[in-house]
RNA sequence: GGCGCGUUCGUCUAGCGGUUAGGACGCUGGCCUCUCACGUCGGUAACACGGGUUCGAGUCCCGUACGCGCUACCA
């Protein structure tokens, strides 16, 4: 049998990076087991409808590089994929259900139910629907259901345990007297996600249900719809929730949830999906960076964590700038240039600052602010640097670089430590003795990326002059 | 409140009765003839608690505590 599995979201919005996780399990457990991932929307409840939301959705999956084989855009005899589109299947299906007596009509109101709920919350007891309805004849629940509205509830056992087998949790007990008899069929005649998700996941031949944690308590509704349709029910795999640093549910409050964020910020692609791999699930030994494919192959579902798992950006920054210097460099450049933002840097020499910070990137939107350095004029020095810049044997050594510098040709990040060299030969000055000018010099500052690279960006003559400036009492003598 | 699930370094985790409890991030020290970063070599730090079972328990069982989830005509 081939394995299938489904992403099945809801459009609500933004694709939370925890959702992802779950697309990116079901995603890779496919591809390993040579099976078939597909993607299902979930749009049974009509006050829930975001716009774009959709679009969003399938852009993020696309860019992220998770492809389905079935789903939006991508039909075939198992579709509509949106169930918005397979109201008649399920219209069809809970009729059966009906026949049958595993299910019934209901037609109590909204306000008796909320009346109901409020006595129970003060009687302190479970709340729940109260069976009202339950025990209604064919004959009555015919001839009422023609003038009032009603809304198609689940018979479910009152007595007995439901036990079950989770890939993740293992072995699960519930008592049938804890599950309410949950509504599959809305007054609006659109079904709830237990009933479309039943239905859907049996016609579409999924094999393998993975989602999140919070499904866990009414895996038993499910399990006893399959039971009542005479279905075999699927596997299924409920995976551990991402957390907040205090270990609440992950949310928006407590910074960025959306993976189009993530995404804003410069990390890429690959990282994202190898650190959200790795909540949650993990190969064991010393290798954290693995590619897709290299996650397909190493993927064990029987190896799923079991508690929640902070998310922690610390270690996705660390991963990031991972995959930012494993990217060759014309990958890299080609990237890179799409996060200048307003930094105005000298066209003809972009390449050479913008690999000049390559390594020292966590995320692309740093950019900017590494390149300040190699922009406009040098900072003024602070004292600390003023001070070194004062010294006779800085003095020197400018002096000596300005004149060595000027016999060149031009000046490339190879020829400025040849330069570097010549300069120590002749002064005997060396380490940090000799670099810090020339580093304070050209950018006014004590900290910076190589040195070379920013000599060659500069330029020969810039160089010269930079250096000049700091020359004391030659100010009026310029080479230029 | 009820039910369910969970609990190994600060964080992500390995461990599947006998280990000096391993790795990664973070933090930190050294090295890399300039700084920072990178890289590299070290260091720091954990089995929630209490009972069992066993020659032996992080690993199995029970209880307690704590955390989280569910408890809708939302998913």
């Amino acid at each position: 049998m081939t394995v299938v599995t489904r992403f099945a979201p809801s459009p609500t919005g933004f694709v939370h990076v925890g959702s992802h996780r779950t697309a990116l399990y079901n995603y890779i457990f496919a591809r390993q087991q040579g099976g078939r991932f597909i993607l299902r929307i979930e749009d049974t409840d009509q006050n829930r409808y975001v716009e774009g939301a959709v679009e969003n959705l399938l852009s993020s999956l696309s860019r992220l590089g998770v492809s389905y084989d079935a789903g939006p855009g991508k039909e075939d005899a198992f579709g509509p994929y949106f169930q918005s589109e397979r109201l008649s299947l399920y219209r069809r299906e809970v009729e059966k259900l009906l026949a049958s007596g595993h299910a019934y009509r209901c037609f109590c109101s909204a306000e008796r139910l909320e009346a109901v709920r409020n006595e129970q919350l003060e009687q302190q007891v479970p709340t729940g629907y109260d069976g009202a309805c339950r025990g209604l004849t064919r004959e009555e629940s015919d001839r009422r259901a023609r003038d009032e509205a009603f809304v198609i509830r689940l018979k479910v056992p009152r007595e007995g345990m439901c036990a079950f087998h989770d890939i993740v949790r293992g072995d699960v007990e519930i008592a049938w007297s804890q599950i309410d008899d949950q509504v599959l069929m809305k007054s609006d005649g659109f079904p709830t996600y237990h009933l479309a998700n039943v239905v859907d996941d049996h016609y579409m031949e999924v094999t393998h249900i993975i989602r999140g944690e919070e499904w866990l308590p009414s895996v038993p509704k499910h399990l006893y719809l399959y039971e009542s349709f005479g279905w075999k029910a699927p596997h299924m795999a409920h995976l551990p929730l991402l957390l907040n640093p205090d270990r609440s549910k992950l949310s928006k409050r407590q910074g960025d949830v959306a993976v189009e964020d993530y995404l804003k910020k410069g990390y890429l692609p690959d990282a994202l999906n190898n650190f959200l791999a790795l909540m949650g699930w993990n190969p064991g030994g010393k290798n954290e960076i693995y590619t897709l494919d290299e996650l397909i192959a190493a993927f064990d579902i029987n190896k799923i964590t079991k508690s929640g798992a902070v998310f922690d950006v610390q270690k996705l920054n660390w991963m990031n700038g991972q995959y930012i210097k494993t990217l060759d460099t014309a990958e890299y450049l080609r990237e890179a240039r799409n996060w200048l933002g307003t930094a105005s840097v000298n066209e003809a020499r972009l390449d050479t600052a913008l690999l000049a910070v390559k390594t020292s990137l966590l995320t692309l939107n740093e950019i900017p602010e590494k390149l300040a350095v190699f922009i406009g004029d040098p900072a003024e020095p602070e004292p600390e640097a003023a001070e070194m810049l004062a010294l006779d044997s800085s003095q020197t050594a400018l002096e000596a670089y300005a004149e060595l510098l000027a016999d060149l040709p031009g000046l490339t990040a190879e020829g400025f430590k040849d330069v570097m060299s010549a300069v120590q030969t002749r002064t005997g000055i060396k380490g940090k003795m000799l670099w810090m000018p020339v580093r304070i010099a050209l950018t006014g500052m004590m900290h910076g990326p190589e040195l070379g690279y920013i000599a060659e960006y500069l330029g020969k003559e810039e160089n010269i002059r930079r250096v000049l400036d700091r020359i004391e009492g030659r100010q009026d003598n310029r080479i230029n």
